[in-house]
RNA sequence: GGAGGGGUACCCAAGCGGCCAACGGGGGCAGACUGUAAAUCUGCUGGUUUAUACCUUCGAAGGUUCGAAUCCUUCCCCCUCCA
C-alpha cells in the first residue's frame, strides 16, 4: 500500500471537495483497507458517463487496495429523491427498482474491477426496520437541518410541495453509512446534503463520522445541465461505438476540456499540452476526435474505436451514408404509397402530419435528392434510401 | 376547519364566450452556415390518405349557449394566510 500522503494526492485528483481532509489523512495512515461507499439510485437503468466520473474514482480506490462497496439504492428508490429540476419524482414500483438494479449492477464492472467490489443494496436492512425503528431514526435529525439542503431550502421559499417522505431520503442513505460502517463516501456535489446527514448520523450512532467526498457533476450534452437520462443529453456507456463518438464529436469545443478533465485518463500535463496546442492553432476537431477515441476504446475496445471514427470521417466529413443502414419494409396501397406514409410507416417521423412539416421544411431526401412533393409515390416494387435530416436513414422498400 | 389564489400543449406562461390548435419564452426538430461543431439567422414544433376540411386537446365529469380554454354545477389536485 503506497503511503498515505502518496495515495492523498491520487484521490485529490479531480474531485470537488473533501469532508474532512485530515480526518481521511487520518483514516489512511491506519494502514488499513478503507470501506469506501458510493450510493447509486437505481432510476436511470443506464449507466452514462456522468456517473463514471464517479466510478472512476471508486476505481482508484480499489487500485490503492481499499474495499469499495456499490450500494444500490434499491430501498430508497422506491421512496424517490426530489430531482435536480424541483420536482416530485413518482416512486419506483419494487419490479421497476429491482430490474433497474440488476442491470445497473452488470454495466459497472466495465470499469470496476468485479472481485475487488462488494456490491449491497439497501433493502437489506432497510426492509427489515419497522416503523417504530424508522421513527427513531427520524428522530435523530431536525426539521430545520432538513430545511438547510439547497434544494429544500428553495422548494420551501418557493412555497413548492415537499412530501414528508421525502425528508426519509437523506435519512435513509445517512443510515446505510451506519448499517455498513463505511469510513468514505462518494457522491456528486449535488449529494453533499445527504452524505453529511451520514456523517452526523454515524456520530450519533456512536461511529466515527465518514470522509465525505465530492466529485462535480457532468455537464450533458447541453454544456449547460448535469448530464441525466431525464433531459436527455447523455451519452450512456452502453452507446454503441458510433452512436457514443459522434455525441463525442457534437460537443462544444469549451464543453470538450471538461471532459477531458473529469473523463479522460490522459495524465494532466498531456491535456495541458493539447490546450496549448488548440491556442497555438491546432484544429480543436482533431483533439476531440482523440477524447473520442479514448472514451469510445474505453467501452468498446480500440477496433471498434477507430471503425467508429472511420464510419465518423466518411459519413460527415465526405458526406457520405453510413456503410450499415436500416432495411425497411412497407406495404403498398392499391400498388403505390405516398412518401409521407412511407417515412411513417418506416418509423422515421412519428406522424403523417412530421412527415410533412419535414418535407415542407427540405429535410427529407430520396436516394440524395432533396424531395419537395409530399405527393408523390412511389409504386410497389421501388425502393430506395430515404433520409430525414441529417441523422435518421433508411433504405425503404415498398411491397405490394 | 376557515379565507383566498391556482391547475392551459415537453417546460414556463398568456388568453377569460366566436378572429383559439390556442400570444410569448425555453427546450426540441429542420434549413442555411460549419468541424455532424458551438454561436448566429430562418422555419416548424396535436392528429387525420396529404386536407382555405375534419377530428381530438386547455385538471375530471356534467350543464348553459347557435358556439366554451373562457360562463354555471359537482368532484380531484396544488399553493398561501389564519386556526
Amino acid at each position: 500500500m503506497l503511503s498515505a500522503e502518496k495515495q492523498l494526492t491520487e484521490i485529490r485528483r479531480g474531485v470537488q471537495d473533501i469532508l474532512v481532509e485530515e480526518d481521511l489523512l487520518a483514516k489512511l495512515r491506519e494502514g488499513r483497507p478503507l470501506r469506501v461507499k458510493a450510493g447509486f439510485d437505481p432510476t436511470a437503468p443506464d449507466l452514462h458517463l456522468g456517473h463514471t466520473v464517479l466510478i472512476n474514482k471508486m476505481r482508484l480506490f480499489q487500485e490503492l487496495g481499499h474495499e469499495v462497496i456499490f450500494l444500490i439504492g434499491d430501498f430508497t428508490g422506491m421512496i424517490g429523491d426530489p430531482t435536480g429540476r424541483n420536482a416530485t419524482r413518482p416512486p419506483l414500483t419494487a419490479e421497476d427498482v429491482r430490474r433497474n438494479a440488476e442491470t445497473y449492477a452488470s454495466q459497472i464492472f466495465t470499469i470496476l474491477d468485479r472481485d475487488r467490489t462488494r456490491v449491497e443494496f439497501n433493502s437489506t436492512w432497510m426492509g427489515r426496520m419497522s416503523a417504530a425503528d424508522l421513527i427513531g431514526l427520524a428522530a435523530r435529525h431536525t426539521v430545520a437541518r432538513m430545511l438547510e439542503r439547497d434544494d429544500f431550502h428553495k422548494r420551501y421559499k418557493a412555497g413548492k410541495a415537499i412530501a414528508v417522505h421525502e425528508f426519509l431520503y437523506p435519512l435513509v442513505q445517512g443510515y446505510d453509512s451506519v448499517a455498513l460502517r463505511a469510513d468514505i463516501e462518494l457522491g456528486g456535489t449535488d449529494q453533499k446534503f445527504n452524505l453529511l446527514v451520514g456523517r452526523q448520523l454515524q456520530q450519533s450512532f456512536g461511529q466515527a463520522p465518514q470522509v465525505v467526498l465530492t466529485m462535480p457533476l457532468l455537464e450533458g450534452l447541453d454544456g449547460v445541465n448535469k448530464m441525466s437520462k431525464s433531459l436527455n443529453n447523455y451519452i450512456g456507456i452502453t452507446d454503441g461505438p458510433e452512436d457514443m463518438f459522434g455525441k463525442l464529436m457534437s460537443v462544444s469545443d469549451e464543453l470538450m476540456w471538461r471532459y477531458y478533465d473529469l473523463l479522460s485518463f490522459e495524465p494532466v500535463a498531456e491535456v495541458a499540452r493539447l490546450r496549448q496546442s488548440a491556442a497555438d492553432g491546432a484544429n480543436p476537431r482533431d483533439i476531440k476526435i482523440r477524447l473520442a477515441m479514448e472514451l469510445v476504446g474505453r467501452f468498446h475496445g480500440p477496433d471498434a474505436a477507430q471503425q467508429a471514427q472511420d464510419a465518423f470521417l466518411r459519413r460527415f466529413r465526405a458526406g457520405e451514408l453510413p456503410e450499415t443502414i436500416a432495411e425497411v419494409t412497407v406495404h403498398a396501397r392499391d400498388g403505390r404509397l405516398g412518401v409521407a406514409y412511407i417515412l411513417r410507416e418506416a418509423g422515421l417521423v412519428t406522424s403523417t402530419s412530421e412527415a410533412l412539416r419535414m418535407i415542407r421544411q427540405g429535410a427529407v431526401r430520396v436516394d440524395g435528392e432533396r424531395l419537395d412533393d409530399g405527393r408523390r409515390e412511389v409504386p410497389a416494387g421501388a425502393s430506395h434510401v430515404f433520409q430525414v435530416g441529417k441523422r435518421r436513414v433508411a433504405r425503404i422498400t415498398v411491397l405490394g
